[in-house]
DNA sequence: AAGATTTACAACCGCGAGCGA
DNA sequence: GTCGCTCGCGGTTGTAAATCT
């Protein structure tokens, strides 16, 4: 039949990865090693481009990835970390092994942004983005996306330059007369000598005193900050 | 049972940073 | 200094699956 008027544009079908894809790409860079995506793309023979390719690789085939739902720890800590970090997925994704980025990232959107945030206060699509459009103009401090090499090196490499970043701020006090729970009202209240800035709302600062207020003593468990850290900086 | 609506998530897009020439 | 390339990040979109009416 011939169309009328105007003619029908056939849809764009979204470009999902086939199961024979998938083959080629786990192959190749089991064999060649990750990394020079563009060269992944032209010498694989798949007819995807180098930032498909590393997306595939790095959200789906990759051998640590950990599928399945998030368990009721994973939740919680993503609760928490976003809290503190705001959008930035690839911190959070960070602390969680096994998840990536845009699973956390989806996983927020399509559950926990409805949980979390008050009635009235979500935001819609459009605002959030402007929002971290505004945060990525702003200088950051370091992130573990700054030590690409892997995730166990990031860490590392996060919690070194974390310790020089805090080595200028030695004096605050923790406010015991107020409560805080997952809302994480966070009851830091520098004293009057310090200039130390804890701008959690503008600028996410991860430091092992926030390792402390997240985790509590479960930052020890994970070996996420050193004990005499913790000592230095809690107790007077 | 069937169509409409909602949900979940894989994939795409645009932007900015880093780096070498 | 700047140009081009690559990579990584976070927002957005498209679609399959699930749920509702």
């Amino acid at each position: 039949m011939e169309s009328k008027g105007l003619e029908l544009k056939p849809q764009p079908k979204k470009n999902l990865w086939k199961p024979e894809e998938d083959l080629v790409l786990k192959a190749y860079i089991e064999a060649h090693g990750e990394g020079n995506w563009e060269a992944v793309s032209k010498n694989s023979g798949l007819k995807r481009g180098g930032k498909s390719c590393r997306l595939r690789w790095k959200n789906y085939l990759r051998p640590d990835i950990k599928r399945g739902s998030m368990s009721e720890e994973e939740q919680d800590l993503i609760i928490r970390l976003h809290n503190l970090l705001g959008n930035r997925w690839s911190l959070i994704a960070g602390r969680l092994p096994g998840r990536t980025d845009n699973e956390v990232k989806n996983y927020w959107n399509t559950h926990l942004n409805k949980r979390c945030l008050p009635r009235g206060k979500r935001k819609s699509n459009i605002d959030s983005n402007k929002d971290h459009q505004e945060t990525n103009k702003k200088s950051r401090t370091t992130s573990i996306s700054d030590f690409p090499n892997s995730t166990s090196n990031a860490e590392t490499a996060l919690m070194e330059a974390r310790k020089e970043e805090r080595s200028n701020i030695t004096d605050y006090r923790i406010d015991e007369t107020q409560s805080f729970d997952y809302d994480l009202d966070f009851p830091i209240v520098p004293t009057e000598n310090n200039n130390a800035a804890f701008g959690f709302d503008e600028e996410p600062f991860m430091t092992s005193l926030d390792s402390i207020l997240l985790f509590g003593t479960e930052a020890f468990d994970y070996g996420w900050l050193e004990s005499n850290l913790h000592a230095q900086w809690i107790i007077p």
